[in-house]
DNA sequence: TAATTAAAGTCAAAGAAAGTCAAAGATGAA
DNA sequence: TTCATCTTTGACTTTCTTTGACTTTAATTA
């Protein structure tokens, strides 16, 4: 049951802690022939699990001798909520919503109680009268709940 | 004469139980197999015997590793909380969401940032794109952080 | 320099779950 | 009995994951 996506997102978290550094280096398919499983499979964690909605930024080298590194960012309280309202725009998913929520929690600017709050605010049960613009309301929502933030301190 | 949606309702609840936990996690074509029904079966049983109003919580993913959590949480009839829940109903416009939110600030129920994301979350202008479904739109939101209040208390 | 090799990237299809909705069936109350 | 409501089912949809074939880029070697 327990997917492989998750277990390479923890295996590559451990590598961060671990390397007591904000920025790690992988070869992608060394990691792919240790989980067994297609290279590709890699790309997936990255994008789904380290996007930059959770504060990661992914660089990487093709070629011989080349491979990816994750950086975690560090960010101040208003720089990070700034470029998380670009990044919602318009429209956003369920998913990235809530890694920006995690993000903040992590990051310590919003207690758990509030971020769970903001969650249950952009669930896709929630929306579902919304219909077709479920994704436009939820960016609406959570844009309007940042920028209490910015207003507020906690 | 023992109407399936009964026992499985009655299956669930032991599990509940069983586990001694506030939540569980139950595998939908699973359960369905077990009892020999529909799957959708489930989630029939799941909207009528397992509604917020009675106290618990649905959550689920789809997909790979795709599951359904229930959560049971606090709710008896005298509760503020309990009681404004069902106020809430199927639609509430602005002026009364707001002024429900100052009825849980002013008991203490939360803090005055909470109340503020709160707010923000079901302001008119933020549901916009909801068109005509806003105000189902607004309970829905507000059912959903209610839900958080009832499970994690301030 | 050209060819080869060694990386990583992309994208779409297949697979694995859960969700929706409406139609058909059962039940019960008037 | 009949009408309304509750239950059951199944076809179709949506979301998330995994895989593999093909592409692009960089370094090495002939």
């Amino acid at each position: 049951m327990a997917r492989l996506s998750d277990l390479i997102e923890i295996f590559i978290k451990d590598m961060l802690k671990d390397s007591g550094s904000r920025d790690i280096e992988i070869q992608r398919n060394e990691l792919a022939n240790y989980f067994e499983c297609a290279p590709s499979q890699i790309n997936y964690v990255l994008t789904t699990r380290f996007p930059l909605e959770r504060g990661y930024i992914i660089e990487s080298r093709r070629g011989g001798g080349g491979s990816i590194r994750i950086i975690r960012v560090k960010h101040n309280e208003e720089d990070l909520i700034s470029k998380l309202l670009l990044a919602v725009g318009s429209g956003i998913s369920k998913m990235k919503a809530d890694a920006l929520i995690d993000t903040l929690l992590e990051r310590k600017f919003i207690k758990s109680r509030e971020a769970e709050i903001m969650k249950a605010a952009i669930k896709d049960r929630v929306l579902t009268f919304a219909g077709e613009n479920r994704n436009r309301v939820r960016a609406e929502i959570i844009k309007s709940m940042l920028a209490v933030l910015l207003q507020k301190e906690a």
